[in-house]
DNA sequence: CACATAGCCGACTGATTAAGTAGGAAATAG
DNA sequence: CTATTTCCTACTTAATCAGTCGGCTATGTG
């Protein structure tokens, strides 16, 4: 990762955490059944080891998965893959912050992020990772 | 701005650069016939001055605004409101970066990144100062 | 029990970017 | 000629991001 954001768009930003704990929750959801280990999901999304660590760290106490130490240990879901959104993982990696004012005549543009902001979230509140591994 | 990104969402993060030569351009575009003093538009718009300068200095060199320099000189549109979009300052000043890939079975993720920029991009081309100051 | 495996954890570092500043030069009106 | 206001490059500072380090703790196997 060269550039600190990966970019979908001019406004939207997404952290490779960000990237890292969805790509990370992807796999975890289209594995079979049991744990899987970070050195495995590493491998497969080509993420760095110990900031992986660090990601899924967050996401487990955030209650988003589980995890077995010891030998063949390693991490699931804590729900269903169904159960679990977009939005759950970035919440979680990056919290939902809560927009700004804007002065004078230029109060109007606060409705435009606000729409933005409105469209992204219930797309992102709608899709489960079990239609992202189907897809 | 306290902040380093003002925010509208997750990830709809927009550059403080970006809000003020948004805000800059809503102020001209709402001020009567005849230029603006950087000096005006900072006052209504709460934009340090030095900075908007430098906003400003970039924006008529995209050819969004014209200026005029000495006493009661100042900034004005280009062109009239209703023919300038938000997404045309935007892309001045932030320009529009291409979307990047995702690896295995995260590959989905890239779609959903996709479809909130395109709805992000048709909003904001669609939108015209004029439309903002008489909301 | 020893040992290997694999997760747990806080602190730390380096690089990049964003945000804002500085110091003046060049025009223009009165 | 003086006040005003834009023009322009370069610089400083602060924040954030990305990733690393060192070591600890749990757990299955022989």
């Amino acid at each position: 990762m060269t550039t600190p954001f990966a970019v979908a768009g001019a406004f939207v930003r997404i952290s490779a955490r960000t990237q890292y704990a969805l790509r990370a929750v992807t796999e975890l959801a289209a594995a079979p059944e049991g744990p899987v280990s970070a050195e495995r999901i590493a491998a497969a999304q080509g993420i760095p080891r110990r900031f992986l660590d660090n990601i899924l760290l967050q996401l487990r106490r955030a209650g988003l998965i589980r995890s077995q130490r010891g030998p063949d240990g390693g991490y699931w879901l804590a729900r269903e893959a169904s159960a679990i959104t977009l939005a759950d993982v970035i919440a979680v990696v990056e919290g939902w912050p809560s927009p700004d004012e804007y002065p004078g005549v230029a109060q109007p543009l606060a409705d435009v992020w606000a729409t933005i902001r409105e469209h992204e979230e219930k797309l992102l509140t709608e899709i489960t990772f079990a239609q992202i591994v189907s897809a």
